[in-house]
DNA sequence: TAGTAAACCTGACGAATGTCATAATATTTA
DNA sequence: TAAATATTATGACATTCGTCAGGTTTACTA
């Protein structure tokens, strides 16, 4: 096994609850937590496991999904380095209704649910913390749903590629997506076949709003892109 | 003004967080609270505004909406009778990003911001209590978000039945809707237009599968409407 | 690095659904 | 209760989108 890595030296902790954690409890959960490497394409947790803790992401990026009646993946949300993922499921003691799956190689710290519980209980700042976040899923989430209810195949797409901005973040350059996602992914996101996404894009390409080379993507007109995602200016 | 309800003696209490509260506290908030009449079709709070507190509904039903880009509204989820509403924008400390507007004549208590924060920070309980709820919307959310992303209209409409059935209730008979909701109203649950929705509930209404009288819908054959919504059997 | 599998891309076509128009009915309000 | 208004209902049509088929390119793996 691989060295596990130290809670209060771990940068990735200060975007999270665990940021609200006293020192003596911090040590207790570093020394309590799992860490482990999942590789691309690889589970942390699946639809319909019982939760045993929630995750930390110490390093990369997950994608968090659920399968729909007829089989096919439709993508919720992205997580990625400084992120705790799996709350939800373990408040409300009930199976995962989502799975999380790697996206890229990552490394996972587990903090095993006694330990969560305990701190959330004694703290109430990280109580607050945690109301926070998924308070901000539960809109993000709102948002989400009215967007599939209303929005056309060309509107979700060009949101996609935002979304997609936003959860891996592009080059130096500033305009190539960090993502390794397939069209069939961005697909689970925008909820259509990947034939309909890869015709957007091409559309896209050819209004010179982005440029592709083979998986990666180039956003060459932000600003467009927005005016066709359709977003609302708050 | 009308008699302002007592906390204490009020059942619709014991199904929200508030039943987590003693005597002292509780009969703070009671104090504290303000209660209101709301019409059919009036606003307990619209997108856009900053939250004052949380909602608890004494009695009656409400829809939580959203506005889509194109100025369409988009029902999101409904409630009634003690349940309490309002908690993501007000922990986010955000606008609201959704409005509430009640779909019966309904009794609704305003329980202010400091009261409720105290309340949540001082008692461990009602904030695992808050956190559960928040985690079970989340969960909901998501469900809807794969069902608008991935259902056809048709299975979408049958599920929109079952909703209603869950929010509203049925008569004596069993069968009928306690619904006051409008085809438009159905159509934004489902995310289409009024016409499909209608279109729809004729189909169903020749495979016997419900009856319809104005406004009023009654479930014939529940089983076949949970067969069309292609709900997953846990 | 070569071979193989996966992913990308385009075309053709049909089904599902949104839109507009218009009539009939139910619900609300004066 | 009657008139006014809103809602329900149906038809016709255009558009969007999903699906299948195929060829090409890219990316993974031995």
């Amino acid at each position: 096994m691989f060295k596990q890595p130290e809670c209060s030296s771990c940068g990735s902790r200060l975007s999270t609850c665990i940021i609200e954690l006293e020192p003596g409890p911090l040590s207790e959960l570093s020394q309590s937590k799992h860490s482990q490497l999942y590789s691309r394409n690889s589970y942390v947790f699946a639809e319909g496991q019982y939760p045993r803790g929630v995750y930390c992401i110490h390093r990369g990026h997950v994608k968090i999904s659920k399968e729909s009646p007829d089989g096919r993946e439709h993508i919720v949300s992205f997580a990625g380095t400084g992120d705790i993922i799996g709350y939800s499921a373990l408040l409300a003691a009930e199976k995962y209704g989502v799975s999380c799956i790697a996206v890229q190689d990552s490394s996972i710290c587990l903090i095993p649910s006694e330990i969560f519980f305990r701190n959330i209980r004694d703290n109430p700042s990280m109580a607050l913390n945690v109301m926070q976040r998924l308070s901000s899923e539960v809109r993000f989430s709102h948002q989400r749903m009215v967007e599939l209810a209303h929005k056309s195949i060309r509107e979700r797409v060009a949101e996609a590629l935002l979304i997609i901005k936003e959860a891996f973040g592009v080059d130096h350059d500033g305009i190539t997506l960090l993502s390794p996602l397939t069209r069939e992914e961005i697909a689970s996101i925008v909820g259509t076949a990947p034939e309909s996404v890869i015709r957007t894009l091409s559309e896209f390409k050819s209004d010179r709003l982005i440029a592709t080379n083979g998986r990666t993507i180039k956003l060459l007109n932000l600003k467009g892109l927005l005016h066709i995602a359709n977003i609302r200016t708050p």
